[in-house]
DNA sequence: GTCCAGGCTT
DNA sequence: AAGCCTGGAC
């Protein structure tokens, strides 16, 4: 299964001659051979990237850095405007755990500069940690993402299935990472899986890895790595109402733990057979519905909507022309588009 | 429309 | 092991 003979050491001299000619060019990035990344734009360029892609991250990390440009202004940022910011992006304890994470850094004055250090700080795990250490310090540590799980997973022909295969891959991937020029040698990890080792039709043929690659050996290169079969999304189903008053709309902050935790919201049922009742007493109409997936079911909202007369019983009403829908999470934007289309039929 | 990729927390 | 979102590929 596995090629004893693998040179680990002509693994590493590729890559980084691989990296030399065609790193990307990414606005978080300092290109090979120009010195060290500011450890504040690795971790916020890091911590966006997980479980995102590039292409999503490249504008809302822009806007962050203009935003707040150092981990100190981060820190000082207010909650409901970080979130705000975040919208769209998804995952959003993430963007609770920056702010956590930036109080924290600043309390003690600055970065932890190695990996166990990092690992401590709130929404800094395996993987981050390790890539802030390599990057940021060029620190010698394994830096092991998506990417990496299906380059290794491939260059030794591992067929364990993942998730159970992990504990494996982390251990080969160690046995590659090289003393010199770790940082670097990391991000060429990470390029090579996003631009030619991909997941559904690896680039073989222009591989510097390529008569290296157990898998392109036995002709298995794209059937690697192996996964455990999903369970399928069961439905749920909730209401959402849009209270109107005049051009003002209700809204409110979830609760912040859970689904959607701490985005602006219109008001809602639960979604998991939580039977809340309307947030204001008014003569609610059906418009429509709105569809939406999330990571473990798919969810049928029915969108109410009224005039509303009296106090709501919660929420806060807002004006509805200077509700920017960038700072809704996209189903409560898809929720914003259908009951904005109603209102202005009338 | 369906499928799939992608880390951290509890 | 389960909860947590979105966008791109097909």
């Amino acid at each position: 299964m596995r090629d004893a003979k693998l040179s680990t050491d002509e693994v590493s001299r590729r890559l980084l001659a691989w990296y030399d000619r065609h790193a990307r060019v990414l606005p978080w990035r300092v290109p090979p051979g120009q010195g060290r990344a500011d450890p504040y734009r690795v971790w916020l360029s890091e911590v966006m990237l997980q479980q995102t892609t590039v292409a999503a991250v490249k504008a809302y990390f822009e806007r962050f850095t203009a935003l707040w440009p150092n981990v100190k202004a981060m820190a000082e940022a207010d909650d409901a405007d970080v979130m705000a910011e975040w919208a769209g992006l998804g995952y959003y304890a993430r963007a609770r755990n920056l702010l956590a994470c930036a109080r924290a850094v600043v309390a003690q004055g600055g970065f932890p500069t190695d990996r166990a250090g990092l690992r401590e700080l709130p929404g800094i795990g395996a993987y981050t940690s390790a890539a802030i250490a390599a990057i940021a310090h060029d620190a010698p540590e394994t830096v092991v993402d998506g990417n990496v799980e299906r380059v290794v997973a491939r260059l030794f022909a591992v067929d364990t299935p993942l998730p159970r295969a992990k504990p494996e891959l982390i251990a080969l991937a160690e046995t590659l990472t090289p003393a010199l020029r770790p940082g670097d040698y990391a991000q060429a990890m990470m390029d090579l899986g996003a631009t030619i080792c991909t997941p559904r039709s690896p680039a073989c043929g222009i591989c510097p890895l390529l008569d290296l690659c157990a898998a392109r050996a036995q002709g298995i290169a794209a059937d690697l790595p192996r996964k455990l079969a999903k369970k399928p999304k069961p439905q749920r189903t909730g209401i959402v109402w849009l209270g109107w008053r005049g051009d003002q709309v209700l809204v409110e902050t979830r609760p912040a733990k859970g689904l959607l935790g701490g985005t602006l919201a219109f008001p809602s049922t639960g979604w998991d057979g939580t039977d809340l009742p309307p947030p204001a007493a008014a003569d609610w109409e059906p418009t429509g519905e709105v569809r939406h997936v999330f990571t473990h079911f798919e969810l049928v909202l029915t969108v109410l909507v009224a005039e509303i007369a009296g106090e709501p019983d919660r929420g806060r009403l807002v004006s509805g022309e200077t509700l920017d829908p960038s700072s809704l999470p996209g189903l409560m934007r898809k929720v914003w588009t259908l009951a904005r289309a109603d209102h202005r039929k009338g």
